[in-house]
DNA sequence: TATTGTTATACTCTATAACTATA
DNA sequence: TATAGTTATAGAGTATAACAATA
């Protein structure tokens, strides 16, 4: 079959992402966790006291759409709230949190290495470069 | 807000082909498409008289989800069956599937140039190459 | 007035199982 | 037995509008 679609960037880096958010998809589900989910843990983690909105901006995620996943978390037991001023609330990694999250940066390696290999490693660097330029490109 | 995230490749990849998607959405939109039609329009008039098996492999979209893509482009009179062998079907672009495929691509070809002139040109062949790698991962 | 968190809702994309009719 | 097309359905992800409480 003749693909036109083998030149083009945009679907070639569509086509990419869904391989890649695949086998993440796969890899997180060892562990209980969506890779949105995952990508939470990360922040918070990275950023203890945080609200639920940075998280929406930093993330790119809708406020509205944050509230079932971070009250799956808290269900779970991941992530503890406490109130901050009234209206927003600060967030923590629990210990079943922080330690779900060592799991989780040892599978993320894990999954980030295993393509790396495939890429050339002088490619690397322009691979990283070219895609905060599209990112920032709007 | 710190961001672990920013050096993860998978994340990266996911964030960047996200932009291109929603401004390819937008700019499909004007044309009364979305990019997943597109991509089938694209791929019938390169290989006319193939079937919607073929495209849903070569598109890795289940058979079972091409049923209503490819309803809605017959009703708009975009792309035209006809029966092979009494299970499969030849597809081929109309007159007016021709005609609104030569305006996919100008708009294609436009939002393509758009992003990669955010990238340095000797990094485009990395991004491709790097793409085609990751893609074949798997 | 603007922001935080929330509810409700809807639309797209994706996934599976099961059916029919054909090969 | 395998394939093409189909139906029905379910799960994600994402989008908007609107609300209450607070700043």
């Amino acid at each position: 079959m003749i693909d036109p679609l083998e030149s083009q960037l945009g679907y070639q880096l569509r086509r990419a992402s869904a391989v890649m958010m695949s086998e993440l998809g796969t890899v997180m589900a060892a562990i209980g966790l969506r890779p949105t989910e995952a990508t939470i843990l990360i922040l918070i983690n990275a950023n203890p006291g945080c609200t639920q909105s940075n998280l929406s901006r930093q993330l790119a995620i809708k406020r509205a759409n944050m509230v079932p996943l971070m009250a799956g978390l808290m269900r779970r037991g991941l992530v503890a709230r406490e109130r901050m001023d009234g209206r927003s609330h600060a967030l923590t990694l629990t210990q079943a949190g922080e330690a779900l999250l060592a799991e989780v940066q040892v599978l993320v390696n894990a999954h980030e290495a295993r393509f790396l290999a495939h890429v050339a490693p002088d490619r690397i660097e322009a691979l990283e470069a070219a895609l905060k330029a599209i990112r920032n490109a709007v």
